[in-house]
DNA sequence: CTGAAAGCGCTTACAG
DNA sequence: CTGAAAGCGCTTACAG
């Protein structure tokens, strides 16, 4: 099972079975031959940890998201998966679950497993929490999400155009006074999506904005959100003045949550109230009302992330990048009265 | 950055760091202080390769399921990692795809990284697949599935129960002729489903049945799913006579694309026909026509995988169990008329 | 193109 | 309770 073994049957020595199992160096055709009969014959299963630790680097890359339970995290995540596989690298998925301390542990772990690099979705937008794997050499993508500094290269929606689209929408259908369901605003898409509805808000006489939205820490999980969130948006807005008349929810399953309890308070969609959001899911088109969202291109992100990432890996002193992804309109029938 | 390191600072051998910081081995709390105090300065980071190639074994489980962006398997993973952690093991996720190539590949990765254990939703119910590891000395728990011959432990959800309670429900509500919407059969799930469904028709004078599936290896990926196999299903099954007015299927994705093809056909649902399926998915409350399924406990089940996985590596040579998960029947409105 | 040899950072009998 | 020393399975300058 070791190179030892193979070494002997074959009769060379552990050097050129390295070379000949990692593909790293010159080796003649006639030992090549003999290496690659011997490990087949002891059907030879090599040790990642060994080599990693020669090297001091894993052939594996780390992926920090918030929750993969969420369908476009899954996507993105896939498609992390996709594009690390294709280069021959392994993935390490982990769910921060917004946890800063969580987040911690798993950036200690994965400086523990020496991986190449790291595609994060952060909690927050402070370097802070990402200075460990500079102090480690590690490479390090955002990805959905990006710092107040730009220390880090970044792949992400575009936020501010996508709210625009979204917010032009509902202007058009005639609303004036609109709810912002959001989770915690530490985070990126969170924070931009809101800052941009509040400056369109200020622009619009007598346009209103209330931020219908969570604790920190309390939006955990995909079930436990789908139960609290609608409930706590729905009293909350009911009981503004003016009430809105318009939701713009975070995420998908937020959405889902607040239109369910919306409905439970005998409001139609989108008679009485619209209720639009980011992020598109399965059966979406299918809801008593069809829901009116901007789509984010998931795969193209995952994608996009693996290659920044892998230039950085080759080129570390690269100027960093941040591309932002334009999102896509998906007008249905949950947007409002004209 | 090492164990050296440390033990300089400290005074003491490499031995005592390792004693006090793996946890493992009596050491004076003079001697532990001063060890945890020189770790702290260096703001030590270990080596997990390290440790995985002196003991042979990872601090690691491994985790194949088919897709991770397929709601119930999302929700089963987050499990498993939650019980994993509690245990102090890190979780390394792979999607097979149904291929069993990939399949075979990312078990050779995990032999290869020494994981703990491994559970897994085998992509066929032949255990041969899961011989290398095996071989390899590494215990193994089905997930969701289970294979034709008891040489693992399983947890799944007891599909006959389920499928029984879905048919009982159309019978009820008049149904004679069915469509079974599966992916592969090959795999656990479908098989086991379909097989009830087949014996149950037998069973009621004059019941029809039709297995509206696809080709094996036809349904990868969500988006693709969703796209492709609506259009299949509803073309098999309107010209088939007679004609199915009750469409049973085996997720939630192929239940929302059935569910839309149907409804661009002009048919009613659930007037013209019923459409229930497994797996319960956020928002199928909301559906134009609300949609009936029997849920799983995909917490509980990868709860219970982990506990049986642990239990396994305490007691390598306990008899082999197989634990079946009661479902849970969620009536709403696609189950027909009366 | 090839091999001898050192060494990556841990853990663990072993002896005391 | 403690330390010296071997060794897990690889890779990689180095010398030829």
């Amino acid at each position: 099972m070791t190179y030892l073994e193979i070494a002997r049957m074959a009769d060379v020595s552990t050097a050129t079975v390295s070379r000949v199992l990692s593909g790293a160096g010159a080796v003649s055709d006639e030992r090549r031959e003999r290496v690659l009969a011997a490990a087949q014959e002891l059907s030879y299963r090599g040790s990642r940890a060994a080599r990693t630790l020669r090297r001091q680097k894993a052939d594996t890359i780390g992926l920090i998201v918030s929750d993969i339970e969420y369908p476009s995290v899954a996507s993105m995540a896939r498609s992390v998966e996709n594009a690390a596989a294709e280069r021959g690298f392994a993935l390490n998925i982990c769910n921060s679950d917004e946890d800063l301390a969580k987040e911690r542990k798993y950036i200690n772990l994965l400086i523990e497993e020496r991986v190449a690099g790291l595609i994060i979705s952060p909690a927050t937008e402070s370097y802070s929490a990402l200075e460990p794997l500079e102090r480690a050499g590690i490479p390090v993508v955002t990805l959905d999400r990006r710092l107040q500094d730009a220390r880090v290269d970044s792949v992400l929606l575009d936020n501010q155009k996508a709210t625009q689209l979204l917010m032009d929408d509902l202007l058009r259908h005639g609303h004036r006074h609109f709810a912002a369901v959001v989770g915690t605003t530490v985070a990126t898409p969170s924070r931009e999506r809101l800052e941009t509805m509040r400056a369109i808000v200020k622009s619009v006489p007598d346009a209103t904005l209330i931020i219908a939205g969570s604790k920190l820490g309390e939006t955990i999980g995909v079930s436990h959100t789908l139960e609290t969130i609608g409930p706590a948006v729905t009293a909350l807005a009911l009981s503004a003045h003016p009430q809105p008349t318009a939701y713009v929810c975070v995420n998908a399953i937020m959405l889902t949550s607040v239109m369910a309890s919306l409905i439970q308070e005998g409001l139609r969609i989108p008679q009485d109230v619209a209720v639009v959001g980011f992020d598109d899911m399965p059966g979406f088109a299918l809801f008593q009302t069809p829901v009116t969202v901007v789509a984010q291109p998931t795969q193209e992100l995952g994608r996009l992330a693996v290659q920044l990432l892998f230039e950085r890996i080759a080129s570390p002193t690269r100027p960093h990048e941040t591309i932002l992804v334009p999102p896509t309109f998906v007008a249905r029938a949950s947007c409002g009265h004209e």
